[in-house]
RNA sequence: GGCGACGUAGCCAAGUGGUUAAGGCGGGGGUCUGCAAAACCCUUAUUCAGCGGUUCGAAUCCGCUCGUCGCCUCCA
């Protein structure tokens, strides 16, 4: 398996440090509700993490969640409310986000207000190794002590300073020092330190929080590439530093961001649409679809014709997971074998989803063919869930059969016009009903009543299917 | 200003030196159907932003031009 190193700018052999793969991803600021964009990068290490599975791999899958930062803090004050208690709301916002994406659940989400004390550990470690120094209450890394400093990034030092945004903090030493520690301001929520009180900075949560959870190397580290500087490149410093071990991080991935319009969608520039925006419109199978097409280091652009197509792709390898063949032939007529094996091919090329979906609609396409033919294509519709599953693909069937009824007399069509039916109105009793009626106008080949009906269920938003079995329907989203 | 990415059909999007340039959506024609829907079959880029160069051979490598975007400040 090959994966793209940001570290190294190229595609390296994926071979992990032990049995278990450590992975951690850079997780959430609860101060708002997610965005689709977040939504991006976490399905992405989530098909990452479900591959990595899939080929055998224990995983070891941690999150952070920085619930106390400036952003919290500004936003709580505006409202009136404490830190914590919106901090707590949009936790929990984002796991229905995410349960809602089928996105699965890291095994650890560590929040930065409960790792206090290995955070402080890890300052102070820092600080006696030179690393570090306090300042007016505050503790800053020396990054001119680091002569790394720069290596994800790809840049130096000087090209940093040669951009006059070197700002404010006079107490620091050099304009790129980044805090470690933020010595508190009144109101704040703060913890005790050997430097006073204070809150942790950004970075050092991660390098804490991943040092505690998957120890002094991870396998893997990914987040969106807005995140290489400064963050993930001032996480290698505090790490590689405070531990003496290199690399704190053995492939570094990062995906593209999502743009709506022609500017990325990010919560600064309010130009986003919410995850829960979005599956009030669009299946999580579409919205996964939608961003698996791309591949996970290009940018891509939000559209509503682009989701639309998605919706529509992913009704049809649903279809064909379910179709029902209509022969009796059981003989399996699909070379399955082939499918799984282009599909694990591009998986492993720095997981080619693209390609991996172009495998699956193939593989669609053959199942539809076979049950055509009355040919048997079971163990193939089985191929196909279980490798859409690996991209998190639920393909649930959305369809519901209505069987034919008999007619038993005459009089039913004794007055033909009124469509009338029992349940409440478009309840599943009440469309069921009416496609029961429309039925029975079918065999008596009372077309123009049928076609009434029809017209009918459609403007509900049902759509019907004749089939040999009978009459399905669903609701279209 | 520095670093980086990208420009492929109506739209989205793979492919990065060599047989017919994936796949999805959409469009057109057909089969099936009472009609539909779904499905299937055929079709939809002689060409990969433009101009030069390297090569027996380039969408793929190099240079330049034009255009778009990201990072350098909080951000998935």
């Amino acid at each position: 398996m090959k994966i793209y190193n940001t570290l190294s700018g190229q595609k390296e052999e994926f071979l992990p440090r032990g049995d278990e793969v450590k992975m951690y991803v850079c997780g959430v600021t609860p101060y708002d509700n997610c965005h689709i964009g977040h939504a991006m990068s976490y399905i992405i290490f989530d098909v990452i993490r479900r591959y990595l599975q899939f080929r055998g791999y224990e995983v070891k899958y941690v999150q952070n969640i920085t619930d106390i930062d400036d952003k919290i803090i500004d936003r709580a004050n505006q409202l009136s409310i404490p830190p914590r208690e919106l901090a707590e709301k949009y936790i929990n916002s984002y796991f229905e986000d995410i349960d809602g994406l089928n996105i699965g659940r890291a095994d650890i989400y560590p929040r930065a207000t409960g790792e206090v004390p290995k955070i402080i550990e890890v300052i102070q470690g820092l600080i006696d190794k030179g690393y570090a120094y306090p300042a007016g209450g505050s503790v800053y890394f020396r990054v001119r002590s680091d002569p790394d400093y720069g290596k994800l990034s790809h840049r130096s030092l000087e090209s940093m300073i040669a951009m006059e945004c070197a700002v404010g903090g006079d107490e620091k030493e050099h304009p790129m020092d980044f805090a470690l520690w933020k010595a508190a301001k009144p109101g704040e929520p703060s913890w005790q330190s050997p430097w006073g009180n204070g809150r942790p900075g950004w970075h050092i949560e991660c390098s804490a929080m991943s040092l505690k959870y998957l120890g002094d190397t991870l396998d893997i580290h990914g987040g969106g590439q807005d995140l290489i500087f400064p963050h993930h490149e001032n996480e290698i410093a505090q790490s590689e530093s405070f531990t003496g071990v290199k690399p704190f991080v053995k492939y570094w991935l990062h995906n593209g961001l999502l743009q709506l319009g022609e500017e990325k969608m990010s919560k600064s520039l309010g130009n986003l649409i919410t995850i829960k925006e979005a599956l009030e419109k669009y299946s999580p199978d579409a919205i996964r679809i939608f961003i698996l097409s791309s591949h996970y280091r290009s940018p891509l652009t939000y559209s509503e014709e682009a989701l639309e197509a998605a919706e529509r792709g992913a009704d049809r390898l649903c279809q064909a997971a379910y179709s029902q063949g209509g022969g009796e032939k059981s003989e399996e007529s699909v070379d399955v074998e082939s499918y799984q094996q282009r599909f694990a091919a591009v998986m492993d090329d720095d997981f080619n989803t693209p390609q991996a979906l172009a495998a699956l609609f193939d593989l669609a396409r053959d199942i539809n063919r076979a049950n055509e033919a009355g040919l048997g294509a079971v163990e193939a519709q089985k191929v196909l869930l279980e490798l859409a599953g690996i991209l998190g693909l639920d393909l649930k069937p959305t369809w519901k059969l209505v069987r034919p009824v008999g007619i038993t007399s005459a009089e039913e069509f004794g007055v033909p016009t009124i469509i009338q039916t029992s349940g409440e109105i478009g309840s599943e009793e009440y469309i069921e009903n009416l496609i029961r009626q429309r039925d029975k106008y079918r065999q008596a080949k009372q077309w123009q009543l049928a076609d009434e009906i029809r017209a009918k269920l459609v403007e509900m938003g049902i759509a019907l299917e004749d089939t040999p079995q009978g009459t399905v329907w669903k609701q279209k989203r």
